[in-house]
DNA sequence: CGCAGTAGTTAGTGACCGTTAACGTCCGAC
DNA sequence: GTCGGACGTTAACGGTCACTAACTACTGCG
């Protein structure tokens, strides 16, 4: 849990822009001078910093993979470490992390399952790859606690949580969310209760 | 539960494989030409049976959205009908209705909450206003068979579930899903689950 | 037959958009 | 001081794309 207290560089300042903007019009939808106008310099300006448009959507999309995937076999070893690690404790981390991820980083969740097509193979092979990883160490997670659970439907709650999980983008649509913290909670009493009543066959 | 024995016709062909296709590659990912090859004809003459492309995903959204809609309120009337309505076979009636609908047309699940803002004014309030009584539904079930879930999570709470249930796209990528009744029960268990547990605080 | 309407075709047009080229400006280092 | 690189700018180019125009083929009907 490092935090910045420094100015953002303009290359990240043109990374969040276009992921708002990405997640708000789609890839297609949104062109350069309106990225370039997001951050105060126009156009072709960006080519400074990027070799291209796509190469912003392949650098975001690697990244939120690479950084689900890290938090996720950290939350694993720090259990492993813990001498109280139970497998409870242990999901609990996983959905908690998951969930802040997906309440601070909203667009990037959003471009994360929309906009993967839109790469070049080399770099949608990575991100795939990595997003398997993330799921695998879920998966491997909730056989744990759940170890009657077969394999597959193990797989598929997984991903039908990341979807709970990943719906936040639709909840506040008007102002900010009510509460940041029951609006977490109750998002992980969901997850919880969906893996639960997938145990009970 | 009407099924059609006549063939389709050309503008249904047309409005199916629109859907596809904006659903795998995003509405400006895809040509006019290639919406027209999909369906054996060429190009502009997609304009004999549309007025324009985007037309043609104005009618698959408001078309989704009202089926939906439709589909919630006739289980909610046959639930007031039947003697024996208890509110938990009232939810289960829906959850299952959306999971046919999320089994039967994943393209359309897709596009459902991906390309909304790529569309007119006029008919995105419409589809919007749709969705929104669509969730109304939910939420008045939901609320009676929990009614110490406050409105604001119960409202949460549905959201997240369609996202839980619109998950399937995710899936089964490569092959067909396995066993459509197989996935079909495990969704619905997870989704009641989830409402189980937002229920208790 | 003649005719009208339906459903296509190909060719072209104007707009948009990602990218490149050529040029300017500021600023720290020697 | 001036030199060089980092960072912008505007102008232009080439390709793509939605849409239109003009024309053709089929089909049922009087």
């Amino acid at each position: 849990m490092t935090t910045r207290t420094d100015a953002p560089t303009r290359r990240e300042q043109i990374l969040k822009e276009a992921a708002r903007l990405f997640a708000e019009r789609g890839f297609h939808g949104v062109g350069v001078d309106e990225i370039g106008a997001a951050v105060g310099i126009s156009g072709p300006g960006l080519y400074r910093h990027f070799p291209g448009k796509d190469a912003m959507l392949a650098e975001l999309l690697v990244g939120i993979s690479e950084r689900l995937l890290a938090g996720g076999q950290l939350r694993v070893s720090e259990d492993a470490a813990c001498a109280d690690g139970s497998p409870q404790a242990l999901l609990d981390a996983l959905i908690e992390g998951h969930i802040d991820f997906a309440l601070d980083d909203r667009p990037l969740i959003t471009l994360h399952d929309r906009e993967l097509d839109r790469l070049r193979d080399a770099d949608r092979k990575r991100v795939r790859q990595l997003q398997r990883q993330y799921v695998e160490v879920w998966v491997e997670v909730v056989r744990e606690m759940y170890p009657e659970l077969p394999e597959h439907e193990a797989r598929a709650a997984v991903h039908a949580v990341f979807g709970l999980l990943n719906s936040t983008p639709h909840l506040g649509r008007p102002g900010a969310q009510p509460d940041r913290a029951g609006t977490a909670a109750l998002l992980h009493r969901l997850a919880r209760g969906a893996f639960e009543a997938a145990a009970r066959a």
